[in-house]
RNA sequence: GCCUGGGUAACUCAGCCUGGAUAGAGUGCCAGCCUUCUAAGCUGGAAGUCGCAGGUUCAAAUCCUGUCCCGGGCGCCA
């Protein structure tokens, strides 16, 4: 279409006898803000200079020109400087609603990465505490690029990396070691929760008695060891752990294909490692530390082994990329992992680039931290929102809602509330740029009205309501007239695919997330403006109302998100 | 100090990559709209030196340079 437009000016310039860059009225050529403006413009002012013309005059000359238009356009009309494309949007809107009832929820999705598997690595917790609201975000974001991906052709495997091990690991155990007094989960307290108390409660203590420290390290040395007793209390609480975060995932509605565990895979971590200083790759220090230069690079050292002897952070990641590929055969890998890990991530790849591990299309997808109004969240301090009690807490405040309006039975209600707290949860983490921090405020960020997941839910509801009363089966007499907020919401509908597109590219999901409140704000007025059922056009209506609900849906799934038939 | 992200309405954010038509939305505030398809909605209004200063351009929130302010990172932590 845009060629079909460029061909257009260049005919009309043609005969006009005007000098001029093909390029640069090819570039030219734009999509208008707004819909009233038409499909495709041309600024004139690139020609007033060889024209030496005002840019309004030469929009004249140039429509003059340019005489009847072809059937794929309506019009084409001047506007100051601006030559305004209109594209025969009634036809449009018919081919539209066609495809859309013959796709259905396929109608957005391309095969463009159909050559493509790609792993994406998500949340990958420490099972030293309970998941709080950053994980939730990082779940959110982990979960729709896997459908955004899919829905672009490529084949995802959702994967976790459970950091089961290491000095945190044992702060928790040593506390409960300590003080734990052979506590058990209760049905008041969830698994996960009591072994975070108790990580809270070490570092409580470390702050009275830092020599704990020492002690930790003492306990992390004892279980690279084997120790057995230490081993036992290891395997309870991380098991604890672990049971507490399948809960939350299925709550929040994520899976995983497959679960990797770093406790199976540092040990062979560190024998690529010490491989890597006989090859030379790494360097030992006297003391018996490993350490990777990366100076020349500007990224400084960075220390692989302890001098003990014992794995850092890094060492699981190693072995963990040549697994990834031996399990998979991947050709991409992302790391869905908050960006103050960039520079990790970077030194990572070097890492494996240097090493030769074959794990390709490696990707950090850095996103932005998840802040209080008073600051950072520290789990250390226990300042954290807890991912449990945040879904519970608006699942609760959804009741009140639903209950102000409408009686419904329990199971009903529970139902309804879980996918409406989810969605306002999900929507309130995606519609912000994936790469921003953003701000969560308890009293202002739970909000059901305005550009929430709650208003998309609400238009979806409404759609599938009408559709539900109506009597007429949408026959298509392609004779009708569509009106303006009909044309304006078929033209928005029109754009779903591409942004499909966008979001892929970018890979982020806050381009789906912002496209479905516009969408939807669209619906909405349209709703109001006209009636469907009785109305006189009541098929051609029912087949608009059906497109959309069809596109928001499909639009909210990209997202992880759930729609209610009603609400 | 070095690396990196941000600064757009009172608040939370789109727009910036790929420069164009009066800079958008939500919340909050003000004024309206429920005997009619769900008012978790819709309509209208007030509210902005797009951090600041230069530059490029017919045209800059958008590109370039400088500068100020805020966040994150630069651990033998994870």
């Amino acid at each position: 279409m845009r060629q079909l437009v460029f061909e257009i000016i260049k005919k009309a310039l043609k005969k006009m006898d005007v000098k001029f860059d093909e390029e640069k009225i090819k570039s030219s050529v734009e999509v208008p803000k707004d819909f009233s403006n038409g499909d495709y413009a041309f600024p004139c002012f690139v020609l007033a200079p060889e024209m030496k013309m005002p840019p309004h005059e030469i929009a004249i000359q140039i429509r003059e020109k340019i005489g009847n238009v072809p059937l794929e356009l309506s019009d084409v009309t001047t506007a100051g400087p601006y030559l305004n494309f209109f594209l025969n949007r009634n036809l449009l809107s018919y081919e539209l609603i066609k495809k859309i009832k013959k796709e259905k929820e396929n109608f957005g999705k391309n095969t463009d990465g159909k050559s493509e598997k790609t792993m994406i690595e998500f949340p990958s917790p420490n099972t030293n505490k309970p998941l709080h609201l950053g994980h939730l975000r990082n779940m959110a974001i982990g979960e729709s690029l896997s459908r955004i991906s899919e829905g672009n052709g490529e084949k995802v495997v959702r994967a976790n990396l459970n950091n089961d091990r290491g000095i945190h690991i044992c702060k928790s155990i040593l506390a409960y070691q300590k003080w734990g007094k052979g506590k058990t989960p209760t049905k008041k307290i969830k698994s996960d929760h009591l072994v975070g108390d108790f990580y809270v409660m070490y570092s409580k203590k470390e702050k009275e008695k830092p020599e704990l420290e020492n002690e930790a390290h003492l306990l992390l040395g004892k279980w690279e060891k084997g120790d057995k007793l230490t081993i036992e209390v290891w395997k309870k609480m991380n098991k604890w752990a672990l049971d507490g975060f399948e809960k939350t995932y299925k709550e929040f509605g994520i899976t995983h294909d497959k679960e990797y565990f770093e406790s199976n895979i540092y040990k062979k971590g560190k024998e690529i490692i010490l491989d890597g200083v006989k090859k030379g790759i790494f360097e030992q220090t006297p003391d018996g530390a490993v350490k990777f230069d990366l100076k020349k690079e500007g990224l400084g050292e960075k220390y692989l082994l302890r001098s003990d002897g014992t794995s850092l952070y890094a060492t699981q990641d190693i072995y963990l990329a040549y697994l990834k590929q031996k399990d998979f055969n991947l050709t991409k890998s992302y790391y869905v992992v908050g960006n103050e890990q960039e520079y990790y991530f970077n030194v990572l790849f070097k890492i494996l680039k240097n090493l030769n591990i074959p794990l390709k299309g490696l990707k950090h997808i850095s996103y932005g931290m998840v802040n209080l109004p008073d600051g950072k969240m520290k789990s250390r301090e226990g300042t954290v929102i807890d991912a449990d009690d945040l879904i519970e807490k608006v699942e609760e405040l959804v009741k009140k809602e639903i209950s102000k309006r409408e009686k419904i039975s329990r199971k009903e209600l529970e139902k309804r509330s879980h996918i409406l707290a989810l969605a306002a949860i999900k929507y309130m983490l995606l519609k912000i740029n994936i790469t921003k921090n953003m701000l969560f405020n308890p009293k202002e960020s739970i909000s059901f009205e305005g550009n929430t997941g709650p208003y998309l839910l609400y238009s979806y509801a409404r759609a599938s309501s009408i559709i539900k009363k109506s009597k007429k089966t949408g026959k298509i007499n392609s004779e009708e007239k569509l009106e303006e907020k009909e044309i304006e919401l078929m033209l928005k509908i029109k754009d779903f695919p591409g942004i499909v597109k966008k979001a892929y590219t970018e890979l982020d999901p806050s381009v789906v997330a912002n496209y479905s409140y516009e969408l939807s704000k669209i619906f909405n007025e349209f709703y109001h403006s006209e009636d469907v059922i009785g109305s006189k056009k009541e098929d051609l209506r029912i087949n608009i109302v059906n497109s959309f609900r069809q596109t928001l849906k499909n639009s909210l799934y990209l997202l992880g998100i759930d729609v209610l038939e009603k609400m």
